[in-house]
DNA sequence: ACTTGGCACTCGTCAATCGAGAGTGCCAGA
DNA sequence: TCTGGCACTCTCGATTGACGAGTGCCAAGT
């Protein structure tokens, strides 16, 4: 009862199954891997991991599939996340390299992913909390309303408008704006964001009375830019890969394309990874919390420039899928981006 | 042979076949609508509408169902485009409310309109190239870097990155940048894009010769965020009512979603509006040139601030869609994302 | 000149049936 | 512990036949 040779016959399994999306026998099975033994200990072997819970038979005598947790058994200690090969690489590198703005950046970079792994790609924006301010800018807007513009140091730009409630055009209201502009920028600049909201809430305090009024209008909207959660954002691509993936998924994808809308529980769930921040984080069919995502897996994997993790990025695909190939993938893309935002960040 | 009891009869096959999704066949007719003649006289009916393209029967047997011609007729001919009701009105009033930029209009917008309508809904960003330059940013950034942003009436912000190739922080380059930005500012500000473009290109000859580079690099930036095609953008929402949508359609799903995914066509599709910009567009079926979409309709309509139209949004679905209220959402949504533009546009 | 009821005919759908094939479990022997 | 053999089970696809919905056409009525 060599367990070798079971966990052998479960990753053959997985493979065959991976690649033809049929229920796999034993006698395929020795026919296509060349395990030193015959189709009648293979079945004995099959019949111990059905046992373990590891494979199961759709109905009484047809082949074998495996379950989530043979997956998760596969994934964790039968397989090598394989490195991509050179024209893969190049293809990563030629496609991220002409990105104009960080909104080209995350727009390559789900399309990429969807057409390396032929599946569905998530791509989360930089999450403002985690970054630092780099600059404010206040624009004029008509007589009274002032534009606040908040630059973060992903390359983000958010923006706000306010009413003032006073004239601005004015040679009194040009030197306001202008105080409160450089008076902001001293003490946010630069700084990570939970920081800069406290110091700018003092910033009011410290206003003298003429300038308080208009510099707490000011405040209390970057505020809200700087804390409000809706402000994460996720972006999708290859849905139309849902499609195309095996002949009974069809029926399942309609609860999936409505989950893939509810953006606040995929950012909830791709936000939750494993600790270390260079591996790759895989959650298995019911693994998966979410309704509906019940019968994909989501590969995915934190990104960000320096060693700071801003984001995450992920594939999602029915259980059935090349684990190594998209693991891979994601791998790849998570470092070239990380690396493209690295980049963007010193220049 | 009157005539206008065939388009009642064409009018009842496309609401009973709109509502069941089955062939409707000539007893069911006369039950459900109260024309007052027999079955087999609305069965002469059918056969003439047959002759003339409107209507066509599956098989043999069958009931009969309305072509695209037959679409066409209806939409053109046999529906009022029906008001909504006032808590729809409210509906969309409040859910548009609330947003608090431009990137909010627009995601709430396409929200709202997928759930009003139950199908996919277009929506696209105000274009550039139709705009005016509202402000435009410089913003140091490290040595001699400098960011570029330029924000535009419609409430959208570009921003590039360039390096100008000398210091920055020292006072002449502070200096440097201060005028720079004034110059820019006074030809470009509150202009539309393309006379801006041009202006923009004479200002570097105009500059003073040490200005002249850094000058050149940022207005070259400029001119490309200025009209740089790419920077046409679409939003999509409720992919998830594709496959609720009658149940040979999943067949067709995934040709749907993967030209759903090819932004640029969707774009030239949006483009494509009739004269009137007060007018709801409507294609349907095989009157859309792009491969893939052809089983589907298109209901569209342009958008935007004053009399001018800066985009479009819409509505696809299976040509066997509800036409009138699909078209009374469409309009009334288009009409209020008009207004809240607006709004923006003089705060 | 239309409209209507009647009737034969055509198909698609559904359920039941049957055979083939694949795969299993178990057993006895090596 | 492995192997070959064998009986058994179950799904899948094709086939068949009854059924019903719907049509087209015709002859009679208004």
């Amino acid at each position: 009862m060599s367990e070798d040779r079971r966990l052998m016959v479960l990753r053959a399994i997985v493979q065959d199954y991976v690649q033809t999306s049929e229920p796999v026998g034993s006698k395929a099975l020795v026919e296509r891997h060349h395990l030193g033994v015959s189709a009648a200990t293979v079945r004995n072997d099959m019949a111990l991991l059905e046992e373990e819970g590891l494979i199961h038979a759709p109905h009484t005598s047809a082949g074998r599939v495996p379950t989530d947790a043979g997956y998760r058994v596969f994934v964790d200690r039968l397989s090598a996340v394989k490195p991509l090969n050179p024209g893969e690489r190049r293809a990563i590198s030629q496609f991220l390299e002409g990105a104009v703005d960080l909104d080209d950046v995350v727009d390559r970079t789900v399309r990429l992913l969807a057409s390396l792994t032929r599946q569905v790609a998530v791509v989360q924006y930089p999450s403002l909390t985690r970054s630092t301010v780099r600059h404010i800018e206040l624009v004029p807007i008509g007589a009274t309303h002032l534009m606040i513009v908040l630059i973060v140091n992903t390359g983000r730009v958010e923006q706000r408008v306010v009413d003032t409630g006073r004239s601005l055009v004015d040679a009194e209201g040009e030197a306001l704006v202008a105080a409160i502009r450089s008076r902001i920028n001293e003490v946010a600049a630069g700084v990570p964001f939970t920081l800069a909201a406290t110091r700018l809430r003092h910033l009011v305090e410290d206003a003298p009375e003429p300038d308080k009024a208009t510099t707490e209008a000011v405040v209390s909207a970057l505020g809200d830019a700087l804390v409000e959660e809706r402000e994460e954002r996720v972006v999708l691509a290859g849905q139309a890969n849902l499609a195309r993936a095996g002949t009974d998924f069809p029926r399942t994808i309609g609860p999936i394309l409505e989950a893939l809308e509810e953006h606040v529980t995929l950012l909830r769930l791709l936000g939750q990874l494993g600790d270390d921040p260079d591996l790759v984080s895989v959650r298995i069919g019911s693994e998966n919390p979410v309704t509906g995502l019940q019968s994909t897996s989501l590969v995915s994997m934190g990104y960000g420039s320096g060693a700071e993790r801003v984001a995450s990025l992920g594939v999602l695909g029915p259980t059935r899928m090349d684990y190594p190939m998209t693991m891979a993938s994601v791998r790849a893309v998570a470092r070239y981006v990380s690396e493209i935002l690295d980049a963007n960040q010193t220049t």
